[in-house]
DNA sequence: TCTCAGCTATAGGGACTAACTATGGCCGCT
DNA sequence: AGCGGCCATAGTTAGTCCCTATAGCTGAGA
């Protein structure tokens, strides 16, 4: 049984007469004849009721082509759907990313990906970066956005910008009226790190030499918006990237003090798997890149 | 697009695995690679993303799979439907029968009937033998009971029984107490008959050639039934089948009188398309028919 | 009665395709 | 480095699907 016979069939019974259906079929009249009959054989049924001037379903043949009708109509709605689903901006994209970029990026970006591809929603998946790469390699998300370096094998990376690091003071810290602060002055216990794990700890480890683990957790935060808690409270001074500090750095408990040039700062890419189906739906996401527009983010793009 | 692709697809998305779904399709690997290639390059559509662990559908892929499963779900429908309609005595047969076999025969014959194909009921059809060959000629019957002969041609037939024809008179009538009556008696505008078009009407003619046909519809009856009524009230006499005297005899306004014999009689045969698909429905009537008991069929199967 | 037209079934040939085996490239694991 | 699993490609073969040509049958019309 094929499709090609189910239709032979439907287009025999709605017009009763070889000829006809064959035309309508764009076969010839014995192609139709032959197929006709292998398809009884198969069945072990005769379907049609070959009389002198006609040709009509027989009781089984009129349940067969009804039934044969329904499979053909769900058959095209396979094309359909395919068809539909041609449009790679059209679906969800399953996007992960860092927890020191998603809740000061996103914003922007989303806003920015419905000018570039509005039939594309992003679901959000925010993990470390470990996590990420693995569910990048397990298929459970199509993107990520982290910080080079992401040295996964069998991964695709493009920089898309770079943003700068500064430090983060208390109202009434010493530092406080400086211009410039160097990394090696960064120094002491009293600098906030954000718990293991988180890429960007280990980033401001590798720019700020001097910075020691702290022994307890008492100077550990979950996230960049505890650690900003924490400086405004007096805990001590840290380092963020530049987009997280608020726009226009709006906490006046704390004070932002850039590094002496060349400051540190780190390179966000976007990272997905070499065969990932829809290449379009990453240039999309370039595209919304390019049309960010705040000053933190010095597009590479 | 073929439902062997269908099948492939959905293999492939359950397995996970080039490998393993081509042994689950009972094909080797690479037929079933080429086959999705090939599938895939038709729709414009990647539906798998082959990574270095896994193969995964990709979002269209995951609907395609899914209207593909109800496509073959009513693809195997078909054949379902199909091989069910395999056994010959099930389903309706459509039966043509004449009006003056019909209200006798039919009584009896379905009860029989239900012994020999409880699946397959009767669609009966009443008329004039006239119709019912157009009727069947034109397949909007399957089967006919009627009384021969019966020269239609490519039509097969098979006679099932004899009856005699017997006259009856109004209680009364100067015949009724006679042992037989002779066909060239029955004379005369005193014998009521159908009207025209009722192949029994031309039998009783043929048999009992000194019947006039009457000039006034006065003694023109509609069905047998009307016949019998017109005579019991003194109209006339007539001539019925022995199958259509009621059992026994029932009605004591009338009497009836056999003819002397070689009595005239009728021949009732089935009928039906050479072509007919359901040659087992004509051999289950015809076990139907050998199991009237009724006397006042001489059976001839 | 003969012929013609319309219809379906059959025969024979050709092109396509869908299957196979064999093999190559890639990656991960030992 | 070697091995095994996995998918893609190449080349070949067998099957089948479709075509043209034609035969057989029937009904209509001269």
């Amino acid at each position: 049984m094929t499709l090609t016979e189910l239709r032979y069939i439907v287009a025999l019974a709605q017009e009763g007469n070889f000829s006809r259906a064959a035309e309508h079929c764009s076969v010839s009249q014995p192609t139709l004849s032959v197929a006709i009959a292998r398809l009884e054989d198969e069945f072990g049924v005769q379907l049609f009721e070959r009389g002198k001037g006609f040709v009509s379903p027989s009781a089984v043949g009129l349940k067969v082509v009804e039934q044969a009708k329904l499979a053909l109509g769900e058959a095209e709605k396979v094309r359909q759907v395919a068809m539909r689903g041609r449009d790679q901006l059209e679906g969800p994209l399953r996007l992960g990313v860092i927890h020191t970029i998603g809740p000061y990026l996103l914003p922007q970006l989303i806003h920015s990906l419905k000018e570039v591809a509005p039939a594309m929603p992003l679901a959000i998946e925010e993990n470390m970066t470990a996590n990420l790469a693995e569910m990048l390699h397990d298929n459970e998300v199509d993107v990520v956005i982290i910080a080079l370096p992401f040295d996964v094998p069998g991964v695709l990376t493009r920089a898309i910008y770079d943003e700068s690091f500064k430090v983060i003071v208390p109202r009434g810290h010493p530092w406080e009226n400086r211009e410039w602060i160097a990394p090696e002055d960064v120094a002491g216990d009293e600098v906030l790190l954000l718990k293991a794990g988180n890429c960007f700890r280990d980033q401001v480890l590798g720019a700020c030499p001097q910075v020691s683990s702290p022994e307890t957790d008492i100077r550990l935060g979950h996230s960049i918006g505890t650690i900003r808690c924490m400086v405004a409270s007096g805990l001590g001074v840290s380092v963020l990237p530049e987009s997280a500090l608020g726009h226009p750095y709006s906490n006046d408990m704390i004070s932002v003090i850039p590094f002496k040039e060349p400051a540190p700062a780190r390179r966000v890419a976007l990272a997905w798997r070499p065969g990932f189906v829809r290449p379009k739906a990453i240039e999309a996401l370039l595209d919304a890149v390019r049309g960010l527009s705040s000053p933190a983010y010095r597009l590479l793009v």
